[in-house]
DNA sequence: CACGGTCCCGTGAAGGTTCACGGAACGATC
DNA sequence: GATCGTTCCGTGAACCTTCACGGGACCGTG
């Protein structure tokens, strides 16, 4: 329990100075075989380990962090961004640090903004905190557009998408058309009551909307929410589902009731997860660029990088959809 | 462009000392609310940002971090252990810092190593590498008992789980058993080959073995080697997979093929995944403790924090499995 | 006037490492 | 024997923040 083990302990314990520590210990020229052999043993006895703090004082701007904002695990969407964030930023030289909201959202912030250099990731709060539990700290935003200064964003044109698919519905024959909404949305106050895909759906579908029925956030409760629809609205030929996580379950109940996907029913789902090819029929959805989220949010951190993290005007860019028609509509 | 806003710039700009700028930044007292209101500004003006580092060199020992390696953020075995880590971590007080191993095993501890008091996760690779890749910070192995001084572990138990797994199944009437193996594990040398998940399985199964196919760990993987498996052994009327992932695919894939799961073969996964709803039938697979195996984790860096890291006497621990009869077997 | 107390603020030091530079020892060269 | 170059190693400084302590200004009290 005693203090930390310093390079002056091990410069010490093997007789030599602290530069000579440092020149074994990164294998650094200017130091004789027999004296690198000695540090490094002395370094091992004491079981010597640089102070990563230290260090990273010393050569500032060499690696920069990234703290990432998981809203959950328990959805490949968003572990698939982040899995694509983590091997962008190896690439590029760049550390992640990542974070789930379990609590407060401002719990989270507050400890990762003490060691990274810039916020990212899907926050789902009301932004106004953003700003505040950022502490100064510059924030891309990947849920929605902000209008605060400081904070960037990388926004999918999920609009168009939703426009796009209800079009080509509309080809394939559906007249009635209803969805499934997520309970999450209603969790937050003014920035997502009713949820833009909600609202960009209802004007798309016009005067072809069945209704809408809202469920929780995961494959049951897609599910059911999905079964609730069709029972109110049992003239409903497609159903956009809020996103492909609750499309696996309307698929999945869909089956188990007996009812034919897409010959009764069409379904699509938001997101474009390969786990919607493990359903029969496969899963028809709005496929987001994923990857192309990770690389316009390293792009902007690099920006940012390059700007010394000073407040700068901010950047929003625009990733586009993409349909990925498989069997489900 | 220009080198980083320090608390000095501040301290100037705002015509103030050091300790008077630390005082308005951390809500310290002895300080005039006028002097604060006019430190803030001016640190607001510059874009100021304490070093994160400086502040852990000073009070140190205050959080600790925990560098996790996750083996694929494509499996949701794998997201799901470090969700639980993420969330009990954060309860704890310690940071975690996370890393997926895209290319070398080495590059990735390399600056993980440089961020963090302790590496954990499932390294995938011959341990021999892993003492060195860790440079001396301490390392708990989730994926294996390690051999090695400073190196701990957090082991499944899934031996007496595929035993008990096999046992129930012959209960149930199976006679013939086959299995579908992981072909990423034949990515390794020594350590890997046969998986020990085939081991025992083959000595569980005994002289009712069939045979054993080896798959990729994906859903269409674990689909296709399901379907190979069928076609060489068709008397085959229990099969074990090696993941749930790839059991997905099988019961994806028998369905596709018209096989009757359970009634002419069952099947049975490996992880526990929720996922395993999502399917008709629903998977019955040997559940792992992911839960468990983070909290155990955890344990074990409080443990290493409490003596400084140093290196310590290797701890193992254990979780058992249990089994989650649903649809498929 | 002397003294104590409060309020506000500043200076020295520490924390552990790396960079830049200087310097000693030694053999080689002219 | 003086000079030079090489090899190896050590000392001062810097990185940026916080902690511990001290000190001046001001007010009130005896």
């Amino acid at each position: 329990m005693g203090s930390r083990v310093t390079i002056l302990d091990v410069a010490s314990e093997a007789g030599v100075s602290r530069q000579t520590v440092t020149r074994a210990m990164n294998d650094m020229a200017d130091i004789s075989e027999a004296t690198r052999k000695r540090v490094l043993e002395a370094a091992e006895r004491l079981g010597y380990r640089p102070s990563r703090f230290a260090r990273n004082l010393v050569n500032r701007q060499k690696t920069h962090a990234l703290g990432l904002v998981v809203a959950s695990f328990r959805n490949p969407y968003y572990t698939d961004i982040a899995a694509d964030m983590l091997s962008g930023a190896a690439k590029r030289g760049w550390q992640v640090m990542i974070a789930a909201p379990d609590g407060e959202l401002e719990d989270v912030l507050g400890v990762l903004s003490a060691q990274v250099d810039v916020l990212v990731g899907h926050f789902g709060g009301p932004e106004a905190d953003l700003r505040e539990a950022g502490r100064g700290l510059p924030v891309v935003n990947l849920e929605l557009v902000s209008t605060l200064p400081g904070v960037h964003s990388v926004h999918v044109d999920l609009e168009s998408g939703i426009v796009e698919a209800v079009g080509a519905l509309r080809e394939r024959g559906a007249r009635r058309f209803g969805m499934v909404d997520s309970a999450y949305t209603q969790r937050f106050s003014r920035a997502y009551e009713p949820s833009p895909r909600r609202e960009w759906f209802e004007r798309a579908a016009g005067s072809q909307l069945t209704g809408v029925v809202v469920g929780e956030e995961t494959i049951s409760g897609g599910g059911q929410a999905f079964a609730e629809l069709l029972r109110r609205h049992p003239d409903t030929d497609a159903v956009l589902m809020f996103n492909d996580l609750m499309a696996l379950g309307a698929v999945q109940n869909a089956h188990a009731l007996g009812i034919d996907v897409p010959g009764r029913v069409r379904i699509v789902g938001v997101d474009g997860l390969s786990l919607g090819e493990a359903v029969d029929p496969q899963l028809t959805t709005i496929s987001l660029d994923r990857q192309g989220i990770a690389s316009n949010t390293l792009d902007i951190a690099e920006i940012l990088a390059k700007a010394d993290f000073a407040p700068i005007a901010p950047i929003h860019r625009s990733v586009r959809t993409q349909m990925l028609w498989r069997g489900s509509a």
